[in-house]
RNA sequence: GCCGGGGUGGUGGAAUUGGUAGACACGCUAGACUUAGGAUCUAGUGCCGCAAGGUGUGCAGGUUCGAGUCCUGUCCCCGGUACCA
């Protein structure tokens, strides 16, 4: 026990301590020195030459290029992925050669079988961490990639795994990212990429947008530091447009059970209801119009609304009229001005405009351009209709008979206190050289457009049409004056239930309705929450707090009033930022109610509901106090009640996801540049095709800045460009890409990574895609996995890509521990070094011992013995060759065939533990017999070459095999010699196993229980009544006494 | 809290449709060969017991000729998620 435990200690010291300092500064040379040491080791050992052996055969198969992926075979392709890695300074870690090698081995069984496989590598070398490496050490990231690529290749090569190395792909090479950029460009010309202002989690110290998950107790993940909320301005791309895909079509897919649906949990599709809850007074408005048939317009599109509108001579004002500009809100306002102050009721003041796609014009300009003024008066109203549909037609035929155009509708409302409210709308029409009629004589253009919502002319549309068509107009205007509180629910079915509303902190409502003797607390409460983090926020074990508006909102459907609270537990950024409460049947709703004690109202009855001490959230009663709806089952209400809110246009079905945009800005140098500048006439332009990529420059001062800004922005001469568009002065866009955006294509790239004209042909995507396994991370499962199978769709639609889905089938590896359980970390000082194990035992042991230490899938502790009992098999198999003989006894056969079979459906379920485990099984049986046939040694070393390559093709040579292992086929197995002569067949009396025979195959019921009769271990206990007798043929009798 | 996955020797882990629990490996014990190697070989190794035998897959029940496997309840561990209306 001593000794061992002394050179256990010493083993553990050379590896841990004295290499791994002296690696960082120069990885080559300690390899080598570390090399010597472990030779002298093996001088004294019985163990093969594995740092020769390795190298030899690594060096065959490149010279052979058998691993490199044809794209003009006949063969049928099979395409294999692993996360292309991260390089960091760190080196590999063991994590990463145990995924790689189970795919390995995959890929070395179909190449065997016949198949053209594609099993590629590369590298994901954007990123911070480098980013921050290169900061502390101050040299260029630019260099620390390189030489931290250079590292891993050779750490990878040392491996002995297939990939193919001339497919290698980096992300930091312009020549990748310039198809990284190509394609932001097909996000942006889609209209899918967006700039936006969001709130986000900024760390002081690192000075960059952290993610939620990056944010551990309001400190930064990473360093500590201080984190605060930021407003940013920030690019980001429309993939909740994709949500329902996303989702629906995993169903095509074949991805383990639990990533489908972590993925479908972070998408969080929900479907329910919008509910509109107007406030409760009567508002009485000034309309500043004297146009009858625009207040008439309306006071239709008001009914059924608490809006009362009014003109001006109600007040006892004369109505005025106003000049009219070209800027719509303008004009809008100054017609407000005219009475606003002299009436303390709000006033409305509205413009519109007809807007046709590429025409420039307005129809007061239109009317003056047909008719001069002194026909004016001559010509009757008709005929001035007639010669502007003439215009209008003319305009249409010069544009090939259509234009595609919109109403563009503006309201401003002035209210008492002063402050106005701006909305706007806009209403798609198509108009064409048909005239509808009859001409509408004072509004002509009505008889040449369709409306786009109900594809019919003005005059042709009912009333409920004509409500359609005015629905947004109606929104907008309701809005402008009174604002409706809008809500998302689940349980529509539970409105009945209603007893009061909360509104987010955030929700732009929450100051505005606050009453006067309310509004002083409603703002030290949106205050004091704006002060805390998410994280804060987010604890739903926290007691709930709230505060009363004061104001109450009109039940859409009972007309009662229920008061308006402001509470945190609502967030702003989920749904409408407000709920329905219903502390009946809502869990939050009733903890709120309790504490504040505000009433409770049960309106779905069952025997558990006990409403005195909890929510009643089951679905399975029948609703009460609802109306018409009574005695209606959950389903049937959510969809009656639903309706009737269609009806009344208080509400519609709706669905909303916890899926949010993707964020795809960085303010931090180590990225793809955004290829957009930002032109003062033009907008955001995008740089032309020839002009990419735009290269990252390289630079000293690449740190972060303090403003938020990237480092590129003060880079004057870069910043400042030219306008791609109009060639006048503009500026480059400085924010970067996420890292996550080279990693969403790079298995595009793969098929074809030296093309120059396209980011793949289509003849490799088509030969290649899709991918027929990926595996993985868990961790990966909501971002990188999410992304790229977005960023290929969007593709997809547009026509570069022709699979919908890219990975046919995904799984994911189990983490490796450090031997203790904990997980490896620099800091514990628990990491084990591949290059150590390579080093001391080799390739080969490395690779089994990752396969053999637990189920794939699983996470598994790292064991320094098992590596051990690993080399000793490939020691075993080495010394099989001094077992050469002619002998192929049956046992040895069957024994040859069983491992054979096994192993071949193993491989299959990825259950890599129990192929090794076959295999060394196969091995002590032919140690035990000290002796092989070279047909079945060769056999075997078939089936060894896709888990120990080096290993097999060493004894194969030198046991006369002449070609390398891997051009051969793989072994086939004969399920007739898997079966045995003689079976081992248990006996039992009432289910107890009391003795085992040895029978031959195949014995019949009669002769089995004859010789089970016979043993006396087993008679002893048949003294009594043998009532029935089980038997399984070739395993088992059981007798029942 | 909710949603997954899982509890099997001293350890990592094996066990087709319910059919000999503990394959394979580590560790350990004894011995052989050896001067010593993190080597090899032989035998043993779930637990209790000298043995016969009993007992045993988190715990408590149930179904069955027979349960690690199926059912009910319960406890614990790991992963994901977190006021998502």
């Amino acid at each position: 026990m001593g000794k061992s435990s002394r050179t256990f200690l010493g083993f553990k010291y050379r590896m841990g301590t004295s290499f791994a300092k002296e690696r960082v500064r120069n990885p080559l040379q300690n390899v080598n020195e570390r090399a010597t040491v472990a030779l002298s080791y093996l001088s004294r050992s019985m163990s093969y030459n594995h740092s020769d052996i390795d190298k030899k055969w690594q060096k065959t198969w490149e010279e052979a290029k058998i691993f490199e992926a044809k794209n003009d075979s006949k063969k049928d392709p099979y395409y294999l992925l692993v996360e292309f890695p991260f390089p960091s300074g760190a080196g590999l870690h063991v994590g990463h050669p145990r995924s790689y090698t189970a795919l390995d081995v995959i890929a070395r069984k179909r190449r065997m079988e016949g198949y053209n496989v594609l099993y590629p590598i590369g590298w994901d070398a954007f990123g911070l961490p480098t980013e921050n490496y290169a900061i502390k050490t101050g040299r260029k990231p630019q260099d620390v990639t390189k030489e931290n690529i250079d590292n891993f290749r050779r750490q990878l090569k040392s491996l002995g795994l297939s990939f193919d190395w001339s497919r290698e792909v980096n992300t930091t090479d312009p020549a990748y990212y310039k198809w990284t950029q190509w394609q932001f460009l097909e996000f942006f010309k889609a209209g899918l990429a967006y700039k936006d202002t969001i709130a986000i989690n900024w760390c002081t110290s690192c000075k960059i947008g952290l993610a939620n998950e990056e944010v551990v107790n309001a400190a930064c993940e990473r360093c500590g530091g201080e984190v605060e909320m930021r407003e940013k301005e920030q690019w980001m791309i429309a993939i909740t447009k994709f949500a329902d895909r996303l989702i629906d079509d995993l169903e095509t897919v074949d991805f383990l059970p639990k990533i489908a649906k972590q993925q479908v949990d972070w998408i969080g599709r929900s479907e329910g209801a919008k509910i509109r809850f107007d406030l409760g007074e009567v508002r009485e408005v000034l309309v500043a119009t004297g146009n009858e048939a625009k207040l008439e317009r309306n006071r239709f599109v008001c009914e059924g609304s608490n809006i009362a509108l009014r003109e001006a001579v109600d007040y006892g004002m004369h109505s005025h009229e106003v000049n009219e500009g070209s800027d719509l809100v303008e004009n809008a306002r100054m017609k407000a001005q005219v009475y606003a102050g002299n009436v303390d009721v709000p006033v409305l003041g509205m413009d519109s405009a007809f807007v046709l796609e590429g025409v420039d014009m307005d129809p007061a300009e239109v009317r003056r351009s047909v008719v001069t003024e002194e026909e004016e008066a001559a010509l009757s109203q008709r005929e001035i209709a007639d010669r502007m549909l003439a215009h209008y037609k003319g305009l249409a035929e010069a544009r090939g008979g259509v234009i595609e155009g919109h109403w563009h509708d503006v309201f401003v409302c002035i209210f008492p206190d002063g402050t106005e409210k701006v909305t706007e709308c806009k209403r798609p029409i198509q108009l064409s050289t048909k005239v509808h009629e009859p001409v509408d004589e004072f509004f002509p253009i009505r008889s040449l457009y369709i409306n786009r919502k109900t594809g019919k002319y003005p005059k042709e549309q009912t009333e409920e049409e004509t409500r359609v068509e005015l629905e947004d107009y109606r929104v907008a205007l309701l809005d402008a004056l009174q604002p409706t509180i809008e809500v998302f629910t689940t349980r529509p079915d539970t409105l009945y239930g209603v007893t009061y509303m909360v509104l987010a902190p955030e929700h732009p409502l929450a100051l505005q309705l606050a009453t006067d003797e309310q509004s002083a607390d409603v703002e030290t409460y949106i205050e004091a929450s704006a002060k805390k983090t998410d994280i804060e926020r987010g604890d739903a074990a926290k007691e709930k707090t709230g505060v009363f508006t004061g104001a109450y909102a009109k039940h859409p459907l009972t007309g009662e009033y229920v008061p308006i609270w402001v509470a945190d537990y609502v967030l702003m950024n989920y749904g409408t930022g407000a709920v329905m409460a219903v502390p009946a049947h809502d869990e939050r709703d009733f903890a709120f109610a309790k504490k504040y004690d505000l009433p409770v109202k049960q309106v779905v009855d069952g025997d558990e509901a006990n409403l005195d001490h909890e929510a009643f959230i089951a679905k399975d009663g029948k609703l009460v106090n609802s109306g018409a709806f009574d005695r209606m089952t959950v389903a049937e209400g959510i969809a009656g009640i639903t309706s009737k809110l269609e009806e009344l246009g208080k509400g519609e079905k709706a669905t909303t996801y916890k899926l949010r945009d993707w964020v795809f800005s960085r303010q931090r140098y180590w990225g793809e540049p955004i290829p957009l500048v930002h032109c003062e006439a033009c907008d955001w332009v995008p740089i032309p095709d020839d002009q990419l990529p735009v290269v990252l420059p390289e630079i000293d001062a690449y740190l972060p800045t303090d403003d938020g800004e990237s480092p590129l922005a003060a880079i004057n001469d870069w910043v400042n460009t030219e306008c791609p568009s109009c060639g006048g002065p503009a500026k480059r866009e400085t924010d970067t890409m996420p890292n996550w955006a080279g990693s969403s294509w790079y298995f595009l790239r793969y098929t074809d990574p030296h093309n120059s004209e396209a980011f793949a042909s289509e003849e490799a995507l088509k030969y290649w895609m899709p991918v027929n396994l990926y595996n993985g991370g868990m961790e990966h499962t909501t971002l990188h996995l999410l992304y790229s199978r977005f960023w290929n769709k969007f593709l997809h639609d547009r026509g570069h890509v022709p699979v919908s889905e890219p990975y046919h089938s995904r799984r994911s590896h189990g983490l490796i521990l450090a031997e203790d359980g904990s997980k490896m970390s620099k800091s514990k000082g628990n990491v084990v070094n591949p290059d150590d194990i390579v080093t001391n035992f080799g390739a080969d042991t490395l690779r089994m011992y990752e396969l053999f230490l637990g189920p794939f899938s699983e996470p598994a502790p790292w064991s320094e013995n098992g590596v051990m009992g690993v080399k000793r098999f490939l020691d075993r198999v080495m010394r099989l060759e001094e077992f050469i003989a002619n002998d192929a006894s049956k046992e040895l056969t069957s024994a040859l065939h069983k491992m054979l079979k096994k192993v071949n459906t193993d491989i299959e379920s990825m259950s890599f533990n129990t192929a090794v485990a076959a295999m060394m099984s196969y091995v002590n049986e032919l140690h035990k017999a000290k002796s092989v046939s070279k047909d079945s040694l060769h056999t075997f070393l078939r089936t060894l070459v896709p888990f120990a390559p080096h290993v097999a093709n060493e004894l194969y040579e030198k046991t006369g095999g002449n070609e390398i292992l891997e051009s051969l086929s793989w072994p086939e197995f004969s399920e007739e010699l898997t079966k045995d002569d003689v079976v081992t067949i248990a006996v039992q009396v009432n289910g107890k196993l009391r003795a085992t025979l040895e029978m031959d195959a195949g014995s019949n019921q009669a002769k089995v229980e004859a010789a089970a009769r016979a043993e006396e271990h087993v008679a002893k206990y048949l003294e009594g009544e043998v009532k029935k007798v089980i038997f399984v043929p070739d395993k088992l009798v059981n007798f029942v006494v």
